[in-house]
DNA sequence: CCGTAATTTCAGTAATTACTGAAACTTCGG
DNA sequence: CCGAAGTTTCAGTAATTACTGAAATTACGG
């Protein structure tokens, strides 16, 4: 590996993170280098600084690719590819989570659904079909949730995340302001779903 | 494997998902064998269903136990330990993030801190500091957002989620009756004020 | 279109990770 | 404490996954 030590360890860390994350060392050293470095870089470039073969390379950046981690451009009157990671971190988990979804959680509800509309033969079959429609609902609601929150722009999305548990209280004062009772502690579901029909 | 057909295919599916997220595969099938069983079960139950060694299921169970994703319990006159998942899932989902924190999440701030306390040699360095600095900030916005969220209770958090997106618009019409002057409540009224004109 | 540089594919092999059965250890009722 | 039931450990092996070098393919400047 032929990098400064200051990266060095950055590259590393994240190939370990990689291997645990279902994805492989070498794919996360990839991403690493491409994130830290001010230019794109051609695969060659990423076989002189980590020390593995060029086929390693080119699998490691086609699996980036296919979950829409790197840019791929061309620069005239030169036919190599240069390869880069998206500038804005939060567009990078954005896209992390988007491919995320459609990878895992889509499937998985799918599956979910599809043993829901089984008819249960027995009493644990029926336990069975109901805890996986508590897991349908749960996964359901974050990903709903998800998606509209990917609407919002990273600078609202950041003051949101700022405020964090201090939404609450300040939708509560709105409560008081707008709404007919003024809630305990908590703000309650009927409550909250009947004022956000007015908007 | 010797489980009704309904459980049969949620259990592979957790199975082939577990290998996905570096959790092996055998272990995401207990767990998903829990999952979905009304009674908690002994290590010889999960044996008979998945057809694996027992020695298998105990490592597997192990695992599961450092999660803190199933419970251990035991019966009166019955030497035999029995195995559990809770009955919240979000509880679970808590659960699993916050291992996930703890073992992934926070390892990497502490990498990142270290890097950017190195001094930079080369304008390469600097850039890939720089890079670092923004990724820290990332991951450090998330957390801390997540550690307030986690303070709120499940109903809560349910009622913000349906809300999704339109969190925004409710706390834009509060803006426009209150102009950043609140009314008297447990909060600092300079930080709302601060907080919500970034809005 | 030719030649060559660049990239991808893929079969073989290396490395890693998962799983098993046997043995060691633990626990607890008698 | 003894013995049996229950659990864990671990060395060996199986299965999976990652990586390489060579060959095939692609793509583009001349």
């Amino acid at each position: 590996m032929n990098l400064h030590p200051l990266s060095q360890s950055f590259v590393l860390h994240f190939g370990e993170m990689g291997s645990r994350w279902g994805i492989n060392r070498t794919v996360g050293q990839i991403y690493a280098v491409l994130y830290i470095s001010r230019d794109a870089l051609t695969a060659d470039d990423i076989v002189e600084r980590l020390g593995v073969s060029r086929s390693n390379v080119s699998m490691g950046l086609k699996e980036l690719q296919s979950w829409r981690l790197v840019k791929l451009e061309h620069r005239p009157s030169d036919r190599r590819d240069f390869f880069s990671a998206p500038e804005d971190v939060w567009q990078i988990f954005r896209t992390l989570a988007e491919e995320r979804q459609r990878r895992e959680v889509d499937p998985t509800l799918s599956m979910l659904r599809d043993a829901l509309l089984e008819t249960a033969g027995s009493p644990e079959d029926v336990y069975a079909q109901e805890r996986m429609r508590r897991m349908h609902e749960l996964i359901e609601q974050i990903t709903d949730w998800f998606a509209e929150v990917r609407k919002l722009s990273p600078e609202t999305l950041q003051s949101l995340m700022a405020l964090g548990g201090k939404v609450v209280k300040l939708l509560e004062m709105k409560e008081r302001v707008f709404g007919g009772r003024v809630p305990d502690t908590t703000l309650d579901n009927r409550q909250i779903a009947k004022n956000s029909s007015i908007l």
